[in-house]
DNA sequence: ATGAAAGCGCTAACAA
DNA sequence: TTGTTAGCGCTTTCAT
């Protein structure tokens, strides 16, 4: 591999020159500049970002911690905040939680400024106590702690009660809820928009209706709606806190012989890409997950540049994706 | 941020004694350990990686180069891929080609030996001669592209044969197959399993129920169900290439009131989480993902230590995951 | 067993 | 405009 010193060498000048040219800095006579590039192009000089960035003081990384890949959401918005970060020339490291307190603060305690210049965070779990970053970073989704951090993210609340509303525009009064999550603050923001839509419409919050999940995943969603169907006084539809866990209440829905929408409506949150190709496909809420992965890594980008600049909190849009899950076709 | 040599001040002793504790090197002697501990702690010490690794002329990171990770197979390998390589202390770079030869040869172009240590690959159009790469790769899954480089995947045509046995074992006789695709060798390979059943079975091979996929999408799954329907003689079953055109070919089924299985039998391939939950819920040969992904960072992990060992293909187990599309509950 | 010092490849302050 | 050189934080000979 070679080195600026081997350009220089070849090139018969010194290092800073070639440097210069490299970074495009301020003049290099043009005799010099020519014979710099032959040699760069003889030797295939590429930069080592690791010696640069030492020098430097950055690393050429974020990190992106999430819980898990293997939750579409967080699959698909981990492509595009790689997209997006490379536009600025960041590399991104992606970090597993699989939501649990433990594997957050294991991923947190990884995150020194050696390794990554800032952090694109997603946590669950976390304590206020926990936020001590050593990086700029920024929260994805609101929570209910208060930390000191940059937020990116939609109003939940709002969102919640987007859905919540077009079933009432349905005509649907039995409206459950499902994933429900004490420590949660998103489920939290959900679920009060959820009762702020029954109450809007003056139909009543009733408890039965409101379905805990401890994960979000399918098969929590179909865990829940069986427990729903088992009520003496189903609901006829059913709002759930994101897409994963609709995808389960459908599923168990189709074994009970329920039909969706007619006999229960669905509405999920999230718009996960499989959502459109289910049948039926799934009404969803649609965060701008493209505008959240850009939000977030330009908020890192100044708090990069300018460590002390303001907290802010970025509110991106949503739009309520309408699918047969609520509207026959 | 604390370096060897603040902590080696505050412990009265050279740096290499504090770079010897750090390492668990050699012996050092007890008094002096405990105050390099003591130290250590007061100081909150964290190894700056990039200058450990710029010294030890590595970088710590693998790059794990693919298509896109909104596709879930990637999105779940990745995962796996990821903690994978946590056992042997190295970070994953991810980068989306989105299956373009020019986003792969950039992706490919990016990764110097200053960036990665290793890289995984799994290219969709890459030539042979772009195969010249600077660090120890490994490719995932079957290519045509005579390479040589290692790999690490299933056997394509023993896997796409147990589908399609499986299919005419359920007395099907006109099975179609979507995914055909003339650059890719995976597809090959899987066309070439596809061939054998039926021949294997005195099943006539009908060239009008080979559907080509330009990609693989859910989107292109449907187009390529909705070609096959409007065939004068239609297909009993069919075997798609990968999950995601199984999900859109069962969605086009649904659309045109055929149902699935007892109309026509679906096979996929990837076994896809979302594939469990779908209704029906989705036949699929199954890989197994995390024995690729150990088996790839493995292989890495070796040709790093010792780079010219001789090239490996290994050959991962996968297994048929029978569900609703074919088998009615 | 431990210290001193060189050097990984790069950038930037300082000289020239 | 360009060269020389110090030094980013670490590991590792080479002495001691």
């Amino acid at each position: 591999m070679a080195t600026l010193k081997d350009v220089a060498r070849l090139a018969g000048v010194s290092v800073k020159t070639v440097s210069n040219v490299v970074n495009g800095y301020s003049f290099v006579k043009p005799d010099n500049r020519r014979r710099v590039e032959e040699a760069l192009e003889a030797t295939g000089y590429r930069p080592n970002l690791g010696a640069r960035n030492l020098r430097r003081g950055r690393t050429g990384f974020i990190a992106l911690v999430l819980p898990e890949l293997s939750i579409p959401y967080f699959a698909e918005l981990a492509g595009l905040v790689i997209a997006a970060a490379q536009e600025h020339e960041w590399n991104v490291l992606i970090e597993q939680t699989f939501g649990t307190l433990s594997g957050e603060r294991q991923a947190l305690a990884s995150l020194g400024p050696h390794l990554v210049d800032a952090a694109i965070l997603s946590p669950e779990a976390l304590q206020v106590e926990d936020f001590q970053l050593s990086v700029p970073a920024v929260l994805l989704g609101e929570h209910d702690v208060e930390v000191p951090i940059s937020r990116v993210g939609i109003d939940n609340v709002a969102a919640a009660m987007t859905a919540v509303r077009h079933l009432i525009s349905l005509g649907r009064t039995r409206i459950a809820a499902i994933g429900a999550h004490p420590q949660r603050g998103t489920a939290a923001l959900r679920l009060e928009g959820y009762q702020a839509a029954l109450e809007e419409a003056g139909l009543p919050f009733v408890s039965s209706l409101v379905v805990p999940a401890v994960n979000y995943h399918r098969a929590d969603g179909a865990a829940a709606m069986r427990t729903l169907l088992d009520l003496r006084n189903p609901p006829d539809a059913v709002f759930c806190f994101n897409d994963l866990l609709a995808v389960g209440a459908m599923r168990t829905a189709a074994e009970r012989f329920v039909r969706v929408p007619h006999d229960l409506a669905i509405v999920g949150f999230d718009n996960n890409d499989e959502s459109a190709y289910s049948s039926p496909s799934l009404t969803s809420v649609a965060p701008d997950k493209a505008a959240i992965a850009r939000a977030a890594v330009d908020l890192l980008r100044q708090r990069a540049d300018s460590p002390d600049l303001a907290l802010d909190d970025v509110q991106t849009p949503f739009s309520l994706q309408v699918r047969e899950s609520t509207v026959a076709r």
